[in-house]
DNA sequence: GACCTGACTGGCCGACCGGTCAATAGACAG
DNA sequence: CTGTCTATTGACCGGTCGGCCAGTCAGGTC
């Protein structure tokens, strides 16, 4: 079999390369990533690192679209699965958003730090996202299931933001007096949001 | 005089590497500036840079500590204004937080930086605004003010976090469809939280 | 076997990094 | 004036950065 321990497997190398390099971009960020440090880590030479991405920059890009990808195709599919519009969906889906960040904290950091560096080029996609969110609540809003003088597109920002924020700052945030569990965390928001976003009766 | 225009001023020239620092680090972070920019946008030389601050290092660490005094002192000074509670003062103490965010934009990138990198220098001052923060809902509660059934802590997460995030990612967010302004977001965010924190009637 | 493609290596490069240092110059005390 | 202190300068350093290049080597094709 060819496929057996061939002493060359460049899909292999590439892919040992990303995984190293989004460990230590998630964890440095760009600028303070060596490539040194980076081939040392990921076992292979820094031109080989050259051989397959061509630049440093290129080699970001490319670890943040397939992070970025990760998190498109999780949230994309989660919305097709979308029923109903009702309050217990709403509840499934903050559960559901929070929880991916929850087993993805690579992917926040990396978003964090490309948004800090100014980088936009996911804005479409997530605008892609953001819109179908907001159709949904728009769609129950129109089912009197959720109140009709927000914007959707804030109620989806304000749950966004809040689980975001938790994931981006909860090492820091959980030494606040008073601070609990990421499970906790996201009931008492629950509580809040869903009793913010349905009408009163 | 002495103080008019005088060739030598280390006091205005320290200031002088301390704002620009600040602008490039806000812009940047940490490691992407350059010593050399830093000296040029300051209009000193970098031998200068070091004998006023020693390192870059210690540098940055007095841009953050300088920027998040400012922090510490408007937040600290707004909770000993703040009266008896009830949801009107909450409503302004969320308007005033989330305003301090929007005229100091500096101090929540120099912030999202500082997180980032794993700088914790700050959690105990934080600690006491949000303990303060979390005393103040703990008031409500009793009084019957606000819902009993939440952590406090996390009632002024909830609204912390919110209004952090958006100024973090407000250029990214605002080219969402249907996404409004500053003033917009803040006023659906409160409708929301408001309506979630306050007792059902 | 010869041949080609491309994965892979080690050595090297110019640029530039943060930092140092000896020398200079202005402010001020006496 | 002289001496002292220190803000300020420009030349300079060792180290390391991202990147390049000539060349080697494995695997597939004919």
């Amino acid at each position: 079999m060819s496929t057996l321990s061939p002493t060359r497997d460049p899909e292999q190398t590439r892919a040992r390369i990303l995984e190293a390099a989004e460990a230590l971009f998630v964890e440095q960020g760009f600028s303070a990533v060596r490539l040194s440090e980076l081939a040392r880590s990921a076992g292979v030479t820094k031109s080989l690192i050259h051989h397959h991405f061509g630049s440093k920059e290129k080699l970001w890009e490319a670890v943040k679209d397939r992070a970025f990808e990760r998190y498109f195709t999780a949230q994309m599919s989660m919305l097709e699965e979308a029923g109903e519009p009702d309050v217990a969906l709403l509840r499934a889906s903050v559960e559901a958003y929070f929880h991916f960040l929850r087993d993805n904290p690579g992917v926040v950091r990396l978003f964090a730090w490309a948004h800090l560096e100014g980088d936009d080029h996911y804005s479409e996609l997530d605008a892609e996202l953001v819109g179908a969110g907001a159709e949904w609540v728009r769609q129950a809003q129109r089912r009197g299931v959720l109140r009709a003088d927000v914007n959707p597109t804030n109620v989806i920002a304000v749950f966004v933001m809040a689980c975001t924020q938790w994931f981006e700052t909860k090492s820091h945030c959980q030494q606040w007096p008073g601070m609990g569990s990421d499970a906790a965390f996201l009931e008492d928001f629950l509580t809040i949001f869903l009793e913010g976003v349905t009408p009163r009766g």
